[in-house]
DNA sequence: CAGGATCCTACGCAGGATGA
DNA sequence: TCATCCTGCGTAGGATCCTG
């Protein structure tokens, strides 16, 4: 590539078009410049190439051995060139071998991707999917470092950084799970038989056991008894069917989970928005734009 | 804001075409 | 054959825009 760095690479357009109409006035006309401008990049071009390139000859110029040997490579070359730069195709999903890695909790995975997954199968075979762990604080950084396309987390959240695009996908509320036949949620417990319960908590920094709902009991002055702290959902959802334990799920993450009986909780306990996020990096890419799109329709088609 | 890059117009020069 | 015209290339100098 040094010797590139040598040439205005805009001088081989010009040759291009001097060796196609071998007439500097006409191949001015084809550059949309005046007569003099293309002679003194014939000029130029001729001490790059240190060869004359063209010759005066009769109505116009002809061209030297090293002229005619250049024409079709340099042709070609700016061909392949031109199709390199030109804005991306439509995408054509059924073909399409591309592969998205998208970051996102257990959580995300049962609610969004896996709803989703039959459908891209299909209407994008060859495709493929990574998923990763999120790491919200990280996440940005590793958008822009092309390592992750898509994340899936809260819409409202301090620690996402606000340079990223997003989109709503849907409103989350929590319910009270139990296994089935659960002795204490054969009905909507009262407050206080919902204190009473052993409760398992989701805490993703690891090891907590107050949450939101802690804090929606605190205000009226009661407190539950946490038994269990985990760091992912779909670990509450098994443990809850081989328990006593009762938690309070995402009620989307309930409703996927088999096994589970769901009662409103006695607590009004504040949800969340999801959301999906993307860098700028992507936010033009046909692909990408293609997947969105469809992680948005099915989000739609489930309520 | 200075310096460089790029493009323009104006003009000179060379060589082929044309007509007396 | 030669004067004149026409076509086309290159240079000079200036305007404008961009960049550091």
């Amino acid at each position: 590539m040094d010797n590139l760095r040598r040439i205005d690479l805009n001088l081989l357009v010009t040759l291009d078009a001097l060796l196609a109409e071998l007439n500097v006035t006409r191949a001015a006309q084809r550059l949309f410049l005046a007569q003099p401008t293309v002679s003194v990049q014939l000029a130029r071009l001729r001490e790059v190439f240190d060869d004359p390139l063209l010759l005066p000859g009769p109505r116009g110029m002809r061209p030297t051995a090293r002229a005619l040997a250049l024409r079709e490579p340099l042709r070609e070359a700016l061909r392949v060139l031109a199709g390199t730069i030109a804005p991306p195709a439509s995408f054509e999903p059924v073909q399409a071998s591309v592969t998205w890695r998208i970051a996102a909790t257990d959580y995300s995975e049962t609610t969004v991707l896996l709803p989703l997954l039959a459908d891209l199968r299909t209407a994008a075979p060859q495709s493929r999917v990574a998923v990763l762990e999120l790491a919200p604080l990280r996440l940005a950084a590793q958008m822009e470092r092309g390592e992750i396309d898509l994340g899936f987390h809260i819409w409202h959240d301090a620690e996402t950084p606000p340079r990223l695009h997003r989109q709503f996908l849907f409103g989350e509320r929590y319910v009270l799970a139990g296994r089935d036949g659960h002795p204490g949620l054969r009905r909507r417990p009262t407050l206080k038989q919902f204190c009473a319960l052993e409760h398992v908590v989701v805490s993703q920094d690891g090891g907590g056991f107050h949450g939101v709902t802690d804090r929606a009991l605190a205000e009226r002055g009661m407190q539950r008894r946490v038994a269990l702290s985990v760091p992912h959902f779909l670990f509450v959802a098994a443990t809850l069917a081989r328990t006593d334990l009762v938690a309070m799920l995402p009620e989307r993450l309930a409703r996927a989970s088999a096994g589970l009986r769901l009662v409103a909780p006695p607590v009004a306990v504040q949800g969340y928005d999801m959301a999906m996020f993307w860098h700028e990096r992507s936010h033009r890419d046909p692909a990408h734009a293609w997947l969105r799109e469809r992680i948005a329709a099915h989000v739609r088609e489930d309520g």
